[in-house]
DNA sequence: CGCTTGTCACTTGTATACATATCTTACGAA
DNA sequence: TTCGTAAGATATGTATACAAGTGACAAGCG
């Protein structure tokens, strides 16, 4: 189940407190603390720090030392911006190229939806694997993968603030779906567009308000 | 000028002698051979063979050692489509957000192309300059920069085995950026897809040739 | 003859010692 | 008081020793 090497470890642990805003923009990651503190050593470590500035998790501070990334409104934007453009182009692929079938065990799917919270996250991971599977182009799904786990903490964010937005979320997911089932790429991209669009408004409001 | 971190020059290394094709697909990296080679110890090694995976140019074979990565047919479609759609939607808001003076400047260096294969290569700057400044994000921007690293290789392929494949690269290029000047996003967007296009027949073309 | 299993060599994973660079701080002179 | 400089501390960069895992090959058994 969790993976033996002893870097991996440190770059889930690593990765899931920053998602979860246990650790802060900004807060210092350096190596020596970071090995004491998971009881290994430096070598580790550093593999899981370069793997994290892969990602665009943490970045280069004074000292080269790595640091929780911060995020300025306008690296914020371009984020969201680019999340919607490569969603909405998958959404537009996956329209055109699923299946029958496929679209057929989506829809099932989609209408055993309950409504309630758990609920909410099924449904994002069936429309997360929709576009990734449904667009048919692996590099453009890794891609995805790559800009949803940069995305993550601040749309999580939006949630933990308003909870109204989830319901409209969840809506707007719905009709995107249903876009794509009706095999509506350009409907399905615009959508997807303005869905980011609302979700980037929402966290930049909340970030202003909470310097 | 050069970077000063050995790591960082065992990464230019390496990644000259792939996109070069010094070093083929599937070859392998073990870290004593290279650490050898550069006359360095493995930590450094290790480094630069890890940002090299997380670009996408080398990846994990037997033995967990890392290897030239090797591309399927399959894979290098994916890459080609992502590379197109991504340079297409950036084509695309570059001829919607590019001030007037930006597009002057632009005008000006195609104007002065002289034609020549140097000016080949100068054009291509240009236009790879464009897209990314004219977009006008910086994600979208980082994206284009990995994709097009990732597919240096075999794009540069294309021109060893045909050289009127270079003349015809370079009239579509020319085309893409006369209609990003034109504030053309869609007809841009267009030819910017069959450019794509048209470089991973004569790749494919070339790779089952000579396998 | 084929399959299994055990050993061996070689690789990567980890720990740690040492080198180097940079930031901080203290001290002195203008 | 302030600026500059030098020294010291602390962090990262690198080298290397040791641990552990895996594939290959061979020998033995069915």
């Amino acid at each position: 189940m969790t993976a033996k090497r002893s870097a991996d470890q440190i770059h889930a642990a690593l990765s899931a407190q920053i998602v979860a805003g246990q650790l802060r923009p900004g807060d210092p990651l350096g190596e020596t603390v970071l090995a004491g503190r998971f009881s290994l050593s430096r070598t580790p470590v550093r593999e899981a720090l370069q793997r994290l500035a892969a990602e665009g998790l943490v970045e280069r501070g004074p000292r080269r030392a790595f640091v929780v990334r911060q995020m300025t409104p306008e690296a914020l934007r371009d984020l969201f911006e680019a999340l919607g453009e490569i969603e909405a182009l998958c959404a537009g692929l996956a329209a055109q190229r699923m299946t029958a079938i496929a679209r057929a065990e989506l829809a099932r799917t989609i209408d055993q939806d309950s409504g309630d919270h758990a609920g909410y996250a099924v449904l994002n991971a069936q429309f997360h694997d929709a576009l990734r599977h449904g667009a048919g182009n692996r590099v453009l799904a890794g891609m995805l993968d790559d800009l949803n786990r940069r995305s993550l903490p601040w749309r999580n964010a939006q949630f933990q603030t308003s909870a109204r937005r989830m319901e409209s979320s969840r809506r707007e997911h719905r009709a995107i779906l249903q876009a794509i089932m009706a095999q509506d790429g350009d409907r399905a991209a615009g959508l997807m567009r303005d869905h980011m669009a609302t979700s980037l408004a929402v966290v930049l409001r909340m970030i202003a308000e909470r310097p």
